[in-house]
DNA sequence: AGACGCAAGGTTTTT
DNA sequence: CCTTGCGTCT
């Protein structure tokens, strides 16, 4: 009978002192590709498998739902596995169906089920609800009840703007956009608006301390929380009111957090209350039963703009451990061995890191072999750039069997850069997927419907209301709506109460009255349905019954045919909602659309190549990498040439990106770039010279000397393929020796590819084997 | 009340 | 260049 441990078998040493880990602190600094998740998970499972940990017991906190998916699935295998093996003596998939589905099934309900997995925001939400109603808000603030709704950022955005404009604030001196972004920075800092006050004690410090306190106060009358105050509230109420933290601090007793690097002022108060008790000692050693499990890595650290601080993580050893030099301690353990990338990139990326001057020491150790070289193409413009990089998608994809369109991803830095690529990519009538961008849960009749919905679960949010109270057209007007609302605000009444007043919406709303006391008697039977029948069911009467469907049909356009699509598919949303999820009820799905993520929808399996962000890469690895737009000013973004500490965070984005790549990866720049509508010369970014050359071919001219570095060109040149020179099957021989610009005297030993689409494998003295393309780099062949 | 036209502004964005 | 928002016109 195997042990109930066997699997810590597969970990390398350093891995296993992470998962092995039981009581007290531990931070485990991970490098890229070295199979942190695993850990985590696995942790968790030798929690309960060896020590007996009960599950209710375990929050783990992860950066995406994604994420917290992904790791309840790893878990359920690993406990599945498990009790195939104890039950059956055979693997999980020996077993016949129906054995799996039970095993699966007994996981669920005596693990799994009771694991608080989730992002900061989910496992915060779930608190509240719980616990929302004990939480006193500042004096003169209505309390917050169970149905709050979360405003997303675009609803918090309106807000401050409605804010800034009814007290008559100057909106150029004060962009709503900058206001609600220092009110997010204070709010993640821990800061009340009087704290903001003290510390900004000029007119702008005062001006965004008003707005901050009002936006708080007009939150707390629609029943609503931000994203910030997920997490704020209940750093607050923990600070309130002891019972309540001490419930939570009992029930967590293990508390694991991934992306350390990437937690806030407010979250790391947070888990510090949830460790300690709220204890004030800076010594915290109370571990009997207890531990805190960090994993991060402060070289991927790129969500400061955010307020995320990785000192945090350079600071867990003096918030929580013995403090002790990198030597001695036993509350850090760092994983270095990375199993995705081959030495070459991996060489790259640790080399290009070194120049950054705050970070913990910590090298990516290679476990595979040295691989390609890193190729570097500098383009004339953002369209060659882009016919580079489908070219050389194509010829891959083309001549290695082991690639598929899913193969490939282009990062870039910022969205706009994406169109380039896409119409390549569309004349080539390749698929792709834009991961990122918009999200489903930003469309506009998507937010509509959620409007509906969340006007039905909570009826103090007026801003939902006002959305939806003349969507489709019912003839309310925005004279009649801001009377209503005025009488609303002078009285104190909520929007939602003096609409269901039939006498006063007579006298308020003259021509208007029918349609609005229509409106809000529509409301109130959804409201009393709400609670009889399925979330879904309740979605589809909405949808019938306040015309926002049929007024789609009607407009008949090729528009409102994709919207229609799209309201199809929150109700499919729903129904997936309701399946996954045992008990359901509308304001759950609500939290859980809140809080959903373009990036939590799988793109594997669907093979496609990848176009997004270099922030939305995080995490993910791919074959072949494509680092786009590398130039000055773009990447590093001209608004960190001037700050150091921005500029390092630039880096470790570089970072992040070279470390996506498994086996090849191509780092592009341009020449000149179009930028909002004027073509801009660009230079290469400074990143570029801070990989080691060694490493890189390149046909720019600087990388080599200057006459030979010409072959692209011809490409550019519209010349058919066939006639560069050296470039077809035909020219080569094998044993043929050759001189390259930059590896020297080499001869080649394999010929791949056909006709015209070739690679050669060329062997270096001193340098070993390297797969070059004669269309990419000048290779002159010696005579024997 | 709604459509249309012009002006302004445009890093990244797990939640 | 392209999107978004606001203001004016009907």
């Amino acid at each position: 009978m195997p042990s109930s441990t066997d699997f810590l078998a597969h970990l390398n040493p350093s891995q296993r002192r992470a998962v092995e880990h039981y009581c007290g602190p531990l931070l485990v600094v991970a490098g890229a590709g070295s199979g942190k998740t695993r850990a985590l998970a696995y942790r968790i499972a030798n929690l309960v498998l060896t020590h007996k940990v009960d599950p209710e017991n375990i929050l783990a906190v992860t950066f995406t739902n994604k994420a917290a998916r992904e790791m309840k699935e790893r878990i359920e295998r690993l406990f599945a596995e498990r009790e195939a093996i104890a039950k059956h003596n055979k693997p999980l998939e020996a077993l016949a169906p129906y054995e799996q589905t039970k095993i699966k099934s007994y996981v669920y309900k005596t693990f799994t089920k009771d694991l608080w997995i989730g992002t900061f925001h989910a496992l915060c939400g779930r608190m509240l609800r719980f616990d929302i109603e004990k939480y006193q808000p500042p004096s003169g603030y209505p309390k917050w009840n169970r149905n709050f709704s979360i405003f997303d950022e675009s609803d918090a955005q309106t807000l401050v703007k409605d804010i800034i404009a009814s007290r008559n604030y100057d909106d150029k001196k004060f962009d709503p956009r900058s206001v609600r972004y220092a009110i997010s920075n204070a709010k993640n800092q821990g800061q009340s608006p009087a704290d903001v006050e003290r510390e900004q004690s000029n007119y702008r410090g005062r001006v965004i301390a008003d707005v901050y306190q009002e936006y708080q106060k007009r939150l707390a009358e629609n029943n609503a929380l931000d994203f910030d105050d997920l997490i704020l509230l209940p750093v607050q109420l923990f600070r309130q009111n002891e019972q309540v933290l001490a419930y939570w601090h009992k029930r967590f007793r293990h508390i694991l957090v991934d992306e350390y690097q990437d937690t806030n002022r407010t979250q790391y108060d947070l888990l510090r209350l949830l460790v300690t008790n709220g204890e004030n000692t800076r010594q915290f050693n109370d571990w009997s039963y207890r531990s805190i499990f960090v994993v991060g890595d402060a070289d991927q650290s790129i969500y400061s703009f955010r307020a995320a601080d990785f000192r945090i993580l350079l600071e867990f050893q003096a918030d929580f451990g013995d403090s002790l030099p990198d030597d001695d301690t036993r509350t850090m353990v760092k994983l270095e061995e990375n199993y995705r990338s081959t030495a070459n990139i991996l060489e790259a990326a640790n080399y290009l890191i070194e120049n950054n001057t705050e970070r913990i020491e910590k090298v990516l150790r290679p476990t595979r072999g040295s691989g390609e070289s890193i190729y570097i193409y500098c383009a004339d413009d953002e369209i060659d750039e882009a016919q580079f990089v489908v070219n050389q998608i194509r010829h891959l994809e083309m001549n290695n069997p082991e690639l598929t369109w899913g193969s490939f991803a282009v990062l870039y830095r910022t969205n706009a850069q994406s169109r380039a690529i896409e119409e390549i990519l569309v004349r080539f009538g390749l698929p792709f997927t834009i991961v990122g961008g918009l999200r489903f849960y930003d469309r506009k009749e998507v937010k509509d419907v959620l409007a509906y919905l969340r006007a039905i679960a909570n009826p103090a949010d007026s801003v939902s209301i006002k959305r939806i109270i003349n969507t489709p057209k019912r003839g309310i007007g925005k004279s009649t709506i801001d009377r209503l609302e005025q009488v609303a605000a002078q009285t104190g009444v909520p929007l939602w109460e003096v609409i269901q007043d039939e006498t006063s919406v007579q006298t308020l709303a003259g021509r208007s009255a029918k349609p609005v006391i229509a409106f809000a008697q529509m409301l109130q039977t959804w409201q009393n349905e709400m609670d009889s029948m399925p979330t879904s069911q309740l979605v589809q009467k909405v949808l019938e019954d306040s015309g926002y469907v049929a007024d789609l049909k009607a407009q008949g356009t090729d528009e409102a045919e994709d919207r229609l699509g799209n309201v199809q598919e929150l109700l499919n949303a729903v129904l997936q909602f309701e399946e996954e999820n045992e008990e359901t009820n509308l304001t759950m799905f609500l939290a859980n659309a809140s809080l959903a993520s373009d990036l939590d929808k799988t793109t594997e399996g669907q093979d496609k190549i990848s176009l997004m962000t270099l922030h939305s890469s995080k995490g993910l690895e791919f074959p072949v990498v494509f680092l786009v737009g590398v130039e000055q000013g773009l990447f590093p973004n001209f608004r960190s040439l001037e700050d150091p500490a921005a500029l390092e965070e630039e880096r470790r984005l570089c970072y992040v990106g070279i470390t996506r790549a498994k086996e090849r990866l191509f780092i592009t720049h341009a020449r000149e770039r179009r930028l909002y509508g004027s073509r801009e010369p660009a230079s290469p970014s400074l990143f570029l010279a801070e990989l080691p050359p060694e490493l890189v071919l390149s046909n720019r001219a600087g990388a080599v000397p200057k006459k030979m570095a010409t072959p692209i060109r011809a490409v550019k040149a519209k010349r058919a393929e066939s006639d560069l020179p050296n470039t077809h099957e035909t020219d080569w021989k094998v044993g043929e020796k050759v001189i390259h610009r930059t590896f020297g005297p080499g001869q080649v030993t394999h010929i791949f590819g056909a006709g015209n689409k070739i690679c050669l494998a060329i062997k270096f003295p001193g340098l070993g084997q390297k797969i070059i393309d004669p269309k990419l780099t000048s290779l002159e062949k010696v005579q024997s």
